[in-house]
DNA sequence: GTAGGGTTAG
């Protein structure tokens, strides 16, 4: 647009008419033009004009400009001062919005008024934690405003934001008059902090409220709650609701109800939704895509990640999310390990939202080396890939290493939050071997995260988790008999139920210092029926101590108890291998192959032809099996006669050395390496990606092949890059 | 006397 050529010439010139001008401008450009018309005009000393001329710059990201600008007005007043703190808090600067702030207070006339708190106090959202925003709060209700409507909602949001719910529920509470936004904010910041109960509870207080209007937000908010929880009738309680309400066809409330319906299983309305929907944005595709994967219907999720790119749309980290099958029962590593593939490719992986997303997946897949690559890469660490690796870690029977990186959480100052205590406090019930429980207790104690309507669905009360964190140093210390003065204490003095976590607790007490008997005995005197914490606790001390009869016992109790924890079964395995007890060890594993538990076997990736290409060991799937097997054969020969020797020992123990051999010789690294060799130009770089740590034959064996064959080839496994030349590797055999 | 500044959601 030319705004020269736009102005009738005998427009006046008034306030109005730059005020329109700039109301009309959408580009920098634009800004650029009214604003040297102002000057011409006469209009630069014109305070509302110079107001709108600089809201307009910080909507348009010229924060600069728009500083320089407020600068050069000799007196501004409020409203100016207002619109600028408001700009660099949007822009990025929360440090310049409180200075301008302070200034404002200290040093003009000026008295901050609704506005200027508002604007500060979302401002203090972009900090690290809520301390700035509490002191405004203070400052705020000594003004006058503590009950502004405006403000109340942004303080809410901002102790929900920092997982402060014992400030904002006070704050909630404590309001006079609540709106619909304050409503909102409130249900939505539960969701955000997983609390997904209580934000139904204030929902369904919030639609008991005759006062109080419903809108798209409030039932858009609360949808998620309601599929994480399942609840079938919740969420159509919502979408009548919708429907009485007129807004069954706004984008916010079906897409909520695709993501609702499809977490409970039901795609088949979520697809009916979906196709209700006049023109799906992004947004709606990311909730079907991701709705399809987590019902393992991996075809419809490809096939409309196709449909999205087919429209040109840009998919983002979400759409990758949403294809990544976090919530796969067994996983589906070939899949994840294609779109890990491509998130390096396009660098996407760098995003938090993604890296968390594989790291969550890895986990779930008991390849928890190579979550913890992905963890270790991700540059920027966000609280939820930190809660995803500790939980993964958790999730793995791996204690200790949840642990021990939750302290390196503490040192990097990462503020947890109540997923974080979650998952810290579920490992404390799982082995109930935690040094951390007086410091945990002492972070739920200033954090507020205890006694809360809101939070944390561990069922430990203040003064349990008290006595949970002595019981724990004690357990640290090895003091067995302070524990069970303690635990007695605890009891009959303080009439405190145990609960598991307490129970586990004392059995890791006996267990670990070696009273596997005495531990046995507690848990067959226990008042209630012992459950996977208390038996698992028996096994870990059965572990340290290489007790194989109790570790029997524990098993089988856990093996009824939580059939489908592969981590039970390899401790047992385990336990009997240290033992040398090979069959029983392998009659362990037998088990749990029939039951399908067995870890996902090691896979290789090799992409030939813009085509990904997956073997497992052994595989004989790919189309070109005879062609490949017969490549291997021949390589084989050659490598022999080269001197190469199979490698057997970090095979299983208990097969004979020649089926080793066979075994070995099929690795997923081989075949793939095979059909590299059989699909790609003589001479070129052959590259592929194995999921776990390559094997020490498959690395001597590469080194052949690589000499034989005069290829490079580069292998990325769970631990690191191998760059094969010439019959050396790079890692120098040290990986 | 007037203009110029405000929140939550899939």
């Amino acid at each position: 647009m030319n705004l020269r050529t736009a102005l009738p010439a005998a427009l006046e010139r008034n306030r109005n008419f730059f005020l329109s001008l700039l109301n009309a401008s959408t580009t920098l450009s634009h800004l650029a033009q009214a604003h040297a018309q102002i000057i011409v005009g006469g209009y630069r000393n014109d305070i509302s004009t110079v107001t709108k001329l600089t809201h307009k710059l910080c909507d348009l990201r010229a924060i600069g400009y728009a500083r320089d600008l407020f600068l050069s007005v000799s007196k501004p007043d409020l409203f100016l001062f207002n619109v600028v703190i408001k700009g660099y808090s949007t822009n990025g600067s929360p440090r310049s919005s409180m200075s301008l702030f302070a200034h404002l207070r200290k040093n003009t006339g000026l008295r901050p008024d609704n506005f200027t708190y508002f604007f500060a106090v979302s401002a203090s959202a972009g900090f690290r934690d809520e301390k700035v925003g509490t002191v405004l709060h203070s400052q705020a209700i000594v003004d006058g405003f503590g009950f502004d409507l405006f403000i109340g909602s942004a303080l809410v949001d901002l102790y929900l934001k920092f997982s402060k719910l014992e400030l904002a529920k006070k704050l909630f509470d404590e309001m006079p008059e609540r709106d619909t936004v304050l409503w909102n904010t409130m249900i939505s910041g539960l969701v955000k902090n997983c609390c997904f109960e209580d934000s139904v509870l204030v929902f369904k207080d919030m639609v008991a409220d005759a006062e109080i209007r419903l809108d798209s937000t409030s039932l858009a908010a609360v949808l998620p709650a309601a599929g994480e929880l399942h609840q079938l009738r919740v969420g159509m309680g919502i979408q009548s609701l919708a429907t009485k309400l007129g807004l069954h066809s706004h984008v916010h409330i079906l897409t909520g109800l695709i993501s609702f319906y499809s977490k409970c299983g039901d795609t088949g309305t979520a697809t009916l939704l979906f196709d209700q929907i006049d023109r799906p944005d992004l947004v709606s595709y990311n909730a079907m895509i991701s709705g399809y994967t987590c019902n393992n219907e991996t075809d419809s999720s490809l096939r409309l990640f196709k449909e999205l790119l087919a429209l040109g749309e840009r998919a983002n980290s979400s759409t990758i999310v949403g294809l990544i099958p976090v919530f796969f029962p067994f996983g589906h590593l070939g899949l994840t390990l294609c779109i890990h593939c491509f998130c390096v490719k396009s660098g996407m992986v760098s995003n938090p939202a993604i890296s968390t997303a594989l790291t969550t997946v890895y986990s779930r897949l008991n390849e928890i080396e190579l979550a913890r690559q992905v963890f270790d890469e991700s540059i920027e660490k966000s609280l939820a890939s930190w809660n995803a690796m500790i939980s993964g870690y958790t999730q793995n029977g791996l204690t200790d290493a949840a642990i021990h990186l939750f302290q390196n959480m503490q040192t990097s100052k990462v503020q947890p939050n109540p997923v974080t205590v979650t998952s810290i406090l579920s490992a404390c019930a799982q082995l109930g071997a935690l040094s951390l429980g007086k410091w945990v207790h002492n972070l739920v104690k200033r954090e507020g995260f205890h006694s809360n309507i809101y939070m944390l669905q561990s069922g430990v009360s203040p003064s349990g988790v008290t006595f949970l964190s002595a019981l724990y140093a004690c357990s640290h210390a090895g003091l067995v008999t302070e524990g069970d003065r303690i635990f007695h204490s605890m009891v009959h003095d303080h009439g405190v139920e145990p609960l598991a976590e307490h129970y586990a607790c004392m059995v890791d007490i006996f267990g670990r210092a070696g009273k596997l008997e005495k531990a046995l005995e507690f848990i067959e005197r226990m008042p209630v029926e012992p459950g996977p914490a208390i038996w698992g606790a028996l096994l870990g001390a059965c572990m340290i101590h290489k007790d194989t009869r109790l570790a029997h016992l524990a098993s089988k109790r856990l093996f009824e108890l939580d059939p489908e924890n592969v981590g039970y079964y390899v401790l047992l395995s385990n336990i009997y291998s240290v033992d040398k007890n090979y069959p029983q060890a392998a009659s362990i594993r037998q088990v749990v192959r029939r039951r399908s538990l067995a870890k996902t076997p090691g896979c290789t990736l090799i992409e030939v032809g813009g085509l990904p290409h997956v073997f497992t060991s052994g595989d004989r799937s790919h189309p070109q099996t005879k062609a490949i097997y017969a490549k291997l054969e021949n390589l084989m020969g050659k490598m022999t006669e080269a001197g190469f020797q199979a490698e057997t020992v970090t095979a299983l123990h208990d097969v004979e050395d020649e089926e080793k051999e066979l075994m070995v010789k099929v690795h997923s690294e081989k075949l793939a390496i095979a059909f590299g060799l059989i699909s790609t130009e003589p001479g070129s770089e052959i590259r592929i990606i194995k999921n776990l740590r390559v094997c020490i034959d498959c690395h001597t064996a590469t080194k052949f092949i690589s000499k034989i064959t005069g290829r490079d080839i580069v292998v990325r496994d769970a631990n690191r890059f191998h760059h094969f030349k010439d019959g050396i590797c790079s890692c120098g055999d040290y990986w």
